[in-house]
DNA sequence: TACATTATTTCACATAGTGAAATAATGTTT
DNA sequence: AAACATTATTTCACTATGTGAAATAATGTA
């Protein structure tokens, strides 16, 4: 078997350490990836060299630069769930006039890589790239409350419950009790856990082996949360994340 | 002086060349990179291994994983153009309820790194990471008129024009004519060049070096462009560049 | 001016990456 | 279903390339 690359691999933990926190000196940088200052000081000229980190002169700091905004574009032409749900996402979006995002868990965090945002002036939206959190989004409750046992555990052991409103979920058992009823209903609610007056409802994507993958969700203001939308809303939410679970069954994602 | 990392570049060599192409094969990429197959190999088999490429079993073809897209994250939050600019387009969407883009020259082509919808269900847009044609788009010409003579024939040489509508702009002469008119007027006009029935008007941002290296654009429908709007937005819109310009002078960029 | 901190260069060393050639796996044709 | 063709993977001897301790330079601070 072949081996893997440890300099690539270096480059690498130097990115995601400059995408965790930007602007960063070399001696921050090396003190986090924990490799010889010589080492990361020819990563960064490299990696600059190339043009993938900028570098403030002034303040003599790294930060990831926008050649990492060009890459969305080949990701998403490759991206088998993203073609597949962008036709189901528009159409719930043009007929629920609200925001609709889709999910994927990136390093075991969901993260949204595509969002159709409402065109009602008021309405929410978060942004692409930004990662989800498990407790209290629609969309990463919907994944989380899918996944065996096991590997829940696993991705809430050490999990940090930032609170963002007053009824945002603080711990692992109430969570756990939340998403028992997400697994029974089908679908994750989020009742202004994330932001004050904004209603999400999200529902999960399967892969072929049947994997909680992503999710869809559909956010908007309370106001216009009206019960007999939000019924149809998850009626037809549920239903596309299953339509689009079994076409891409064939698929290997 | 340091070295560059030749691995390292070899890496995104292979990136770069499936974000321009994705599902590609080992062969395939092989062709385009021009390193032995054992090479390529290994930079995939790595590359895979830390979660960046992903591989359909299936087809046996490669693509850029949904990784990147989480690295817009740390790429937007570093970037002082993009957080100068967030709320003077903010201004700028609300004012007029037109779609507003940032695009920034990266390896010689604009890309756009921020796009803010308009609300009206009858808008036109495009996707972050997306490039920008300078024959096409207000936003491109609007960057290649200011550039310097000798720049501007480097980025026009071997440049491809491609028909979007009756009306693009098909040779440099035209384009040249066009750009002289651009920079006297201080903005850039795309009347159905792109897409029929739409109308685009953008203007550049200058660094402290007198660098057009990014623009802003507004996008609607031709139907909703009178002149007494498109006036107000002009004037607006080179002010707004001018100030962010002005602001980013300290800034290296 | 002296001191402290961080960035950059140097260079001897050996590890880690290289790539031609062989082999395995997969798909295609007769 | 055997023979062929194509593409993917492994092997391995070789050395170029990356390494990192130590020295030096640059920059900021008292």
């Amino acid at each position: 078997m072949s081996a893997k690359i440890k300099v690539v691999t270096k480059a690498f933990e130097v990115l995601e350490t400059l995408n965790r926190e930007p602007r960063l000196s070399l001696k921050e940088i090396t003190e986090k990836v924990e490799f010889p200052k010589p080492t990361v000081f020819r990563l960064l000229y490299t990696l600059q060299t190339l043009g993938y980190v900028d570098q403030d002169l002034a303040s003599q700091t790294f930060t990831l630069s926008s050649k990492f905004t060009s890459f969305i574009n080949g990701a998403n032409r490759g991206n088998d769930l993203l073609i597949l749900a962008q036709p189901f996402m528009e159409k719930l979006q043009s007929e629920f006039g609200e925001t609709v995002n889709l999910a994927k868990v990136v390093e075991n965090i969901p993260v949204y890589i595509h969002v159709l945002e409402s065109n009602q002036s008021f309405r929410i939206s978060d942004s692409l790239g930004d990662p989800a959190s498990y407790h209290s989004t629609a969309i990463g409750k919907a994944i989380i409350a899918f996944q065996p046992e096991k590997r829940r555990e696993e991705l809430l052991k050490n999990y940090s419950f930032t609170r963002f409103t007053k009824k945002t979920i603080m711990d692992t058992a109430e969570l756990e009790k939340e998403l028992t009823k997400v697994k029974k209903q089908g679908f994750a609610l989020d009742n202004e856990e994330g932001h004050e007056g904004v209603i999400c409802i999200g529902a999960p994507i399967f892969n072929k082996s049947q994997n909680a993958f992503a999710a869809i969700s559909i956010s908007m203001p309370k106001v216009r949360a009206k019960k007999i939308i939000l019924d149809k809303i998850k009626k037809e939410l549920v239903g596309v994340c299953e339509k689009i679970s079994r076409d891409l069954s064939d698929k290997n994602v």
